[in-house]
DNA sequence: TTGCTAAACGGCGGGGGTCTCCGTATCGTA
DNA sequence: TACGATACGGAGACCCCCGCCGTTTAGCAA
């Protein structure tokens, strides 16, 4: 890569990473390329789609969830294993705006992507989830997990504290809003 | 109201219902006038803001929910009632496109209008709950069950079967993912 | 150093969308 | 039937996404 592509890639980034969390995964792309100082064309041939933007300002993020979710593998109270981290993504998909809208899309996308943040939370997660599987509620996945926990992000992002209040809720949902009766029951719910 | 007035806006919510249903929250106002036969002006003095369109939208839905809210009050088994009511909004929000984005648009709006959707389901939810507070767990409000379930129909949109899915994993939430202990934060995120 | 060439750049043009405003057509009434 | 209030339509200004192409420039090689 030459090395103004370089400069202009790593520039694009940092400005895409500001204006996402400004305005969210909406945010405009011509503006970015504006504050970037650099043509509209230039964005779109370092990252074709909207998509590849996001993917490239989350990758890092992303890829130090997966590293503490392979930290806690192996650990003896596989419980506290599990919640920790997704606690830790709870609030990383709360508190970088733009992250959980991404999240969800690419799950709409259907794996188009290997290399999708959703897959790579997926893989990463789910030795933690067959781990503690023995605490968990029949029928619960690791993409269960992360489609509960994008969707909390989405459904608090506007809140004062958006960390806050997401890992309020998913604590809420994991022990249970209502537990009594059907705990451990694995029969459909009506 | 003018009789032509009238006329046009019927013609409008019809539309607009038909393609918020194909297209979600975000469908192009300019192409409802188009189909309605209007000017995109008519749109705008009808509806002013995207959310005043929204709400007219779902206006019948939520009302009907919330009388499926009133209905309910004062039932003995004050818990299925609740959570028989709360599954039908699953449903409606998880299935009617646009209407759990339109939720959440309210939500952040933070109380804006009185009128909205959200404030309404709320206020008629709200009796529900406090019949139930026995059996559900401290701390939980109609606002926390009304967020997760709007982020669960998110989170679900682009399933085969969104109704079903968003059902499945609010029955989760509600019997608890890891129904026994403490849920614990780590130390420190990242 | 100087050419040269492929890679990278910038921005134009077309297609859409939102929002505002105003001249005009139409309704309902006197 | 005539008239005023009301509603209509669409033009204009602005922004955004996307594809394309003429121009510049980095980096290698002579």
């Amino acid at each position: 890569m030459r090395a103004d592509a370089q400069r202009n890639y790593a520039r694009l980034l940092a400005v895409a990473e500001e204006e996402i969390a400004l305005n969210g995964a909406d945010a405009s792309l011509e503006q970015i390329a504006r504050i970037a100082g650099v043509g509209s064309g230039t964005v779109r041939r370092h990252f074709p789609t909207r998509h590849a933007l996001l993917a490239a300002v989350f990758r890092d993020r992303v890829e130090s969830l997966c590293a503490q979710a392979r930290d806690r593998v192996g650990r003896t109270d596989a419980r506290a294993a599990l919640l920790e981290w997704l606690s830790a993504v709870t609030t990383s998909a709360a508190t970088i705006r733009g992250l959980a809208m991404a999240l969800n899309r690419d799950r709409a996308a259907d794996a188009e992507h290997e290399h999708c943040a959703t897959t790579q939370l997926t893989e990463a997660g789910e030795p933690l989830v067959r781990q503690a599987a023995g605490v968990l509620a029949p029928g619960v996945t690791i993409a269960d997990l992360l489609a509960l926990i994008t969707g909390i992000a989405l459904a608090t992002e506007d809140h004062p504290d958006p960390a806050a209040e997401a890992n309020r809720l998913f604590a809420l949902a994991v022990a249970g809003l209502s537990p009594q009766g059907e705990v451990r029951r694995p029969a459909a719910a009506r």
